[in-house]
DNA sequence: TGAATAGCGAAAATGATTTTCAATAACCCT
DNA sequence: AGGGTTATTGAAAATCATTTTCGCTATTCA
């Protein structure tokens, strides 16, 4: 629950924003902020597609265009703001980016979609050992367990 | 139509592959034993994408279509005799299933794309326990570590 | 403030995967 | 074995998520 010095916490200042892109030569816009705020609004580590985004804004009565919306994530992706997620969905899922300590995983229901996070120091721990072992640098880890949900097993019998 | 729990060994038996997707209603075909082929000749734990399944058969002089290969791989999902990875790379790739015992997992290299692979034993424990505490019925587990490789870095300065 | 240019929206383009449909070939039954 | 049933095939068209293009607007910084 630390504030890793290298990732920036958005959570109280509004111009931080602003500071983490034009360090980096990008540009403030009031689009990324809203799509920024979306994340920060829902619950620590809910993950959004880049439809839900639109949506959501929509339902806001904000309109905005897939175009800039996939460019935003992809920005906050290279700043280390978002981290993307691969599900098993044929798309593509972001949340906010946390420090490696409370790092966690998922899993999903391969029947009804349904996604649960977990949490597990092994998984840092297996990752850190196997990238030093080879020489690489960590990014990220990602855990992903398929199964089957209580509920569609009823269903399947 | 659900993964069969005990998972066929296609290793010697030619003839077992007709033997296991007729039990589930499929027919064999020889596009479908073309296509497993490439897996059972190709390294253990190889992954291909369709992409590649096409350009291999193409030059061992064997046309298929595009749709046949998609059909294939999903069936042999279903069966339990392929396994599906997202690795990432905007599509998706397949490799021969192994049973949980040595199941591996990945280390990509998000630059060049380069993947390695890794077991860890640990990955299947917390899987199962993870799966087990919600009342999930395991099908597999995906441990993919992002990170950037040694010949990477020192081009990236 | 104003010039330079990153970012915007709308629409067209892309790329992987899926579906449609008529022709073919596996499977099952006698 | 022969024949009817129907899953599978190939080719082309359709989808779906994502990316790019392009003319216009808005942000940054001197």
């Amino acid at each position: 629950m630390e504030n890793d010095p290298a990732l920036p916490s958005l959570n109280q200042e509004p111009e931080l924003l602003k500071t983490v892109l034009n360090k980096e030569g990008f540009r403030f816009t009031s689009q990324r902020q809203k799509i920024l705020d979306l994340f920060q609004s829902a619950a620590l580590g809910h993950h959004l597609n880049a439809e839900e985004i639109h949506q959501q804004l929509l339902d806001q009565g904000e309109k905005i265009s897939f175009s800039t919306i996939y460019r935003a994530l992809h920005v906050m992706v290279q700043l280390g703001l978002l981290q993307e997620l691969e599900l098993a969905e044929g798309r593509k899922y972001y949340e906010l980016n946390t420090p490696f300590m409370d790092q966690h995983h998922h899993l999903v229901c391969v029947h009804c979609g349904d996604v649960q996070e977990f949490e597990d120091a092994k998984m840092t721990q297996v990752g850190s050992s196997e990238s030093a072992a080879r020489g690489f640098s960590l990014l990220n880890c990602q855990f992903t367990v398929y199964g089957i949900c209580p509920s569609c097993q009823s269903l399947l019998g």
